[in-house]
DNA sequence: TCAGTCATGTATACAGTGTAGATTCTATAC
DNA sequence: GTATAGAATCTACACTGTATACATGACTGA
């Protein structure tokens, strides 16, 4: 990757957390760098290719995350909070991974280390890649729901739009604790350990260390 | 909601499932509608609020999906096939839902089933709310990163850019079961068992009606 | 039958987007 | 000092959403 490569991708994850993904284009980028549109054409290919290497970016954010622990417990968690905590960085992340998936390098290397956990955590091999999968699809879905507003948007108390007519029972029941201001990261934390009953329930004697 | 408006939104969700999200504009609605594209203004306010009305048409289609069962287990797996089954008539349903989320009525009425049917599976009402998060978050994701194409990119083996010369250790140890095909039908049906796992662990005695 | 009103559709225009193609500049090699 | 290569530029095109101004048609009251 050449200086000024670097360069382009720096100044459009600076856009983009700065304004937003959508204020990223060839022209704002450009001016960012001190140069015109045209010339970022010969160092980065195209839009889409600027977009696919802002999300490269991101994968080796999130790879110094992964070598600190020593159990599967540590590693899967720390990498975990960590892929929320890059999200947070970078809000535009979650809609990238999701949008446009095609990607290699550095993002292999963090399945990789979810691939280690779970196969030192006991799951049984036929089963790692889909759980890998599970774990990595509700992780980054749940930065993107944050980040993105889905969450706390949808109970109906603080609902911009209409509610329906019906009713509503479900709500009814469930008013007290909907009223509740959430703590998302205690959700997140909740959640992770939810996922963990998962592991352990699939993992078998031998290689299970637990506590 | 007027016929003109409803002639529009169908215009722009064909559209959508023929050609694509990115394929929706102005111009081309108008086209389909066979009018011209100022002339879709009075009616749907902004391009933004038509996309709202397409997500809102979405939890529409997914509501008759609800009744049909009795048991929590019938509701909740129903409304997840029923979801995962939209994503693929409508590809462009999950970016969707995750880049827009403050939509009000169906939607809310779909949340509302999840809760009914967590209570009756005997979750303990101040998990409801956060359970029904991991859950949606999961099967959205997952419905999403099927079409996206973010599943079967992944592995090393079908990923057109480059891998790192780093060692890769778990995919190493994973090599033949990374090689299988994938049945995403069987892996959703999985998925959600483990999800169930989670639901029986918070499941209290009194309200859980195990078969 | 005529005039007035109101809703709906149209036409034009503007600022923004990504990028193809042709041109100009700059810096190094001989 | 001239030739050559690489990088940056300029111009232009087809697209995007939408603000503004205008036309058209149907329906009402006299």
């Amino acid at each position: 990757m050449t200086d000024r490569k670097q360069e382009i991708l720096a100044a459009a994850v600076a856009i983009a957390d700065e304004l937003g993904l959508d204020a990223v284009s060839m022209r704002s980028v450009a001016e960012r760098v001190g140069v015109t549109p045209m010339a970022l054409y010969p160092h980065i290919g195209s839009k889409s290719a600027l977009l696919d290497a802002m999300l490269e970016h991101l994968a080796g954010e999130l790879l110094p995350a992964v070598a600190a622990g020593d159990s599967w417990r540590e590693q899967l968690y720390g990498l975990a909070y960590a892929a929320r905590e890059m999200s947070r960085r970078h809000p535009w992340a979650g809609i990238l991974i999701f949008a446009r998936p095609s990607v290699a390098g550095d993002a292999v290397r963090v399945t990789d280390v979810v691939y280690q956990g779970l196969l030192e955590a006991g799951v049984p091999e036929p089963e790692v890649p889909r759980l890998e999968r599970l774990i990595s699809t509700f992780v980054v879905g749940y930065a993107l729901s944050e980040t993105a507003g889905r969450f706390g948007t949808r109970d109906p108390r603080g609902t911009r739009g209409q509610l329906p007519d019906v009713p509503l029972p479900g709500h009814a029941r469930l008013q007290r604790w909907l009223e509740e201001k959430r703590d998302w990261d205690e959700e997140f934390a909740a959640d992770l350990r939810d996922l963990e009953l998962i592991i352990e329930a699939k993992a078998q004697p031998p290689g299970g260390d637990d506590h």
